[in-house]
DNA sequence: CGCGTTAGACACACTTGCGTATCTTACCGG
DNA sequence: CCGGTAAGATACGCAAGTGTGTCTAACGCG
């Protein structure tokens, strides 16, 4: 044990080891001991930082979300950067979009939240990326003039959302693919004429 | 406490109580001890019908699940038909798919399902009615003789379900109609031309 | 080099929930 | 009305997790 951390190393160890804990044993079966066996060091590490789990478990999830930046692709097609996305967010989000809406029951019931107060910050940045995505769509022709009604804009995110949470796995990408060329585009181009 | 329960009513009381603290308080903070308290009873009864927390929680759901039999209305036209069964899910069933989805993520993880297998159950004897449903619709003209995709004929239902996960409330009417009108009914004539 | 800071190890009191064992007491059937 | 069965009430031992002390030993800075 020569090697000893300490300072922001230290701390990012145990962020990093309640995330895992997070994402592999979920929020009912987080313990303390866990994360500070996992990092390899000991209790009052832990607790000199966070004072309770609670403030642990929110640190960890904000860190999360700073990591793992989504950028709003530009392909040349809609069908293109739509499945971009979708890809993107299987790829890098399921571990927070199941951790998030499947694992949190019991925070939402003490804070009296839902999933979709928590969404709305994960997608929050997204919204003017879609904007744009779906204003060069429009300029290219292949959709009509007429703005895209909110819900079919954000149809193929919510039936890869609903496809994980069924699942709790990635979505293969004959999934997305269906749900692009079967719902979402047939949908787009005969809502916006 | 001159009554004394026995038999199928004290059963019954005890699996109410166990559903009550499940959809109030969720699987991670469901104890043996505040079903036993809100049932009025004491531990032993408990467990001499169900030996664990597993088997409690099982028998619970599949309690809950022969309740509210869900019947496929037939009101002549697709449009009516989809809306009513919409309906019905979200009046009866909100508790239900909450609590599957949401609650039981511990669950998942020991048993290794995922929320798609219970959903299969509790849409499984829907199935049939479903095919005579849009056996229907196509009979009468509305939609074309193609079959429908079954993620076209799941659609609405797969959007309600995600309405409710997202909300975890009952959703409102508007929303129904919206996803009814804007998204599945355009879709379906399309579809199946 | 020496000193303050803090990591790391360990032990503690406390709480909660589990599953069982024991005993009394009410109910029901014959 | 009587005897078996099961309800109801405690109580106990166990395990796991929490949050807090206390002590040492390593590290880093001046």
């Amino acid at each position: 044990m020569t090697e000893r951390r300490r300072g922001a190393a230290l701390e990012a160890a145990l962020l990093d080891a309640a995330w895992a804990e997070l994402t592999e044993h979920g929020y009912a079966n987080f313990t303390m001991d866990a994360v500070v066996q996992r990092a390899g060091t000991s209790r009052p590490v832990l607790y000199r930082r966070w004072s309770d789990r609670h403030e642990l478990v929110r640190a960890t999830i904000i860190r999360a979300l700073e990591r793992d930046e989504i950028t709003v692709p530009d392909t040349g097609s809609l069908r293109g950067d739509v499945l971009t996305l979708m890809r993107q967010v299987n790829a890098t989000r399921i571990q927070l979009v199941t951790l998030v809406s499947v694992h949190l029951a019991g925070y939402y019931q003490e804070t009296g939240t839902s999933p979709a107060d928590l969404r709305r910050v994960l997608r929050g940045d997204r919204k003017d990326g879609l904007d744009a995505l779906y204003a060069r769509a429009a300029q290219r022709g292949e959709i009509g003039p007429t703005p895209l009604p909110d819900r079919v804009r954000s149809l193929p995110f919510d039936l890869l959302h609903h496809e994980v949470l069924m699942t709790l796995a990635p979505v293969p990408e004959d999934v997305l693919t269906e749900i692009v060329d079967t719902i979402f585009l047939p949908l787009a181009r005969r809502a916006s004429n």
